[in-house]
Order: structure tokens, then sequence, then C-alpha cells
DNA sequence: GTAGACTCTATAGTAACTATAGGGTCAAGC
DNA sequence: GCTTGACCCTATAGTTACTATAGAGTCTAC
């Protein structure tokens, strides 16, 4: 199949896909006579893959990864039980800081009311704040 | 004072100020007779109520809105209301996302124990599951 | 006069795409 | 045979908020 059919399989748009291939993440086995990339049923399975992986936030180095350790069978696979501890870890670290925005800002938004001018407008008189 | 000075009393970088000189954030009102970017109190003040909005995740064209209606005295204060009330909302979007992730991960790093090899991996077998 | 600390501009890199320009391929219909 | 339209190609620029670098100039102290 070529590339667009490719594309509306897995969801992904045709320029990702190209990308993807610069980023070494898909090849394409072949090429038509007319320069065409040609896949078949194992890049929709690999790009499903990699769909899935991004969905879960994993960056695309993260994803190079795991394709190339599910690329040596025998070997232990702690890496990517590491990576996934990290991940999860990153995860709820980034929920504390906005945790703590949302905080921060619901505060800043009760200091002011709405009809105010911008000379009495609390939200700015706080960000001014020393 | 210089820009040197100007990073080192605020807690920015130089390249930092420079970059925001060049988004129209922050301008320096002289230059010395070398050339150096020259500044005073007030440029301090504009650069911690930069800082004051990146530190809450605003966005730099957002900080550039509230810069702009700082100097429009007079005008209702609604807009930056609107804005952190969508900040706030964003913030929010962003949490609950994050916990729908933390909790797919979790359920994916459960499906694997340490000490297997890749084939028996329940992650990367989870990973590749149609 | 020179060493060292500071400053200048311009440019490239970061992440993961998206969008565009300018062109080539190919099948269907006239 | 020719054209039209849908599809494909490569290469490049844009997005955000910086950071890093190169190559040069300024300025102060010794």
């Amino acid at each position: 199949m070529k590339i667009g059919e490719l594309a509306k399989l897995t969801g992904c748009s045709v320029q990702t896909i190209r990308y993807y291939e610069k980023e070494k993440l898909l090849q394409s086995k072949a090429r038509s006579e007319g320069n065409f990339r040609l896949y078949d049923q194992s890049a929709v399975e690999q790009l499903m893959f990699i769909k899935h992986c991004r969905s879960l936030d994993l960056a695309l180095s993260e994803v190079r990864q795991l394709i190339d350790l599910n690329q040596s069978p025998g070997t232990h696979c702690d890496d990517v039980n590491n990576m996934i501890d990290n991940h999860i870890e990153q995860v709820e670290q980034r929920m504390k800081e906005l945790e703590g925005l949302r905080q921060q800002l619901t505060s800043l938004r009760n200091s002011c009311s709405n009809n105010r001018t911008i000379e009495e407008c609390g939200i700015l008189q706080n960000l001014s704040a020393k």
C-alpha cells in the first residue's frame, strides 16, 4: 500500500509518517517505480505501536528505544520497566506542579471581581507586587 | 545598569532578557556609547512582572497582552479576568489528562514483573496489542 | 598594552510535528 | 494522445520559550 492508505488505516497524517521515517522509527521496505513509498501489514502494526506509545506521552526517543529492545530477544526487559517507572514519576511530578499552579491561579483570580478598571484590577496588582 | 546586572537582580539569564526584547516584552531605554543596553529600576519591575507571569505558566503572548492592558488605564479589566479563567480551565484540563495517563501507565506497569525477557515482557505485549 | 570580564549580533538547536512551495506520478475520461 | 485531479515526492520554514554557540567589539585594571 502507499502512504495515503497507511495514513488512513492508522489515523496518522501523511507528513507524520514521513517524519517518523526521517526519525528512523518506521522505514518503508520498498519504493514503486515512480518513487512512491510502499508498505505492508507490518508497517500498520509498527505505526500503531508508535501511536499507542505516543498516546501514553512517551517521547519518540523512548519509542525508538522500545523498538530497538523489541528486536533484541532474549535480553531482560528491565529497561522497559524502568522507562515506564520513570514516566509515571514524571507524570506524577507534573501533576503536583499543576496542582500548585491551579491553587495560585485560583487565589489570583479571587483577588479581582468583574466590572473593575485596569487600575483597580486585583490580578494586575498582584502580578506587579514585589 | 547594564544587562548583566539586570540579569543578576532578577534571576533571568542575559540571553533571556535579549530574547524578551526581541519579543517586545521589555525594551531597554538607552544604549551606552559602546552600544551596551542600559536599564533603570522600571526594567527590574517589568522583568519581575514577566517572571511572575511565567511562573504561573502564562504564555509570552498572554504576558504581552497583560502589559498592553496595563498601559490602557480606564478600560475594564474583564480581559484579564477571562485570561486567568481560561488558564485555570486549561490547567484543570491538563490535570485530568495526566490523571488518565497515570492510570494507564500504572496498569501497563503492573502487566510486567522484573526478571522477564523481552519476549515475555507484559509491557511490550500490551503496547503491541491491537 | 594586554588580559579578562563583559557585551554585541546573528544563527542553530531543542520536540514533535504542521504547513507550504514547487514539482513529479498515475489512472480515468475525452 | 491529452488533460484533469488525486495522489505522491523533497526540501524548507514555522511553532514555543528559550539555550548555546561563533565571532566580534568594549571596557577596566594591571
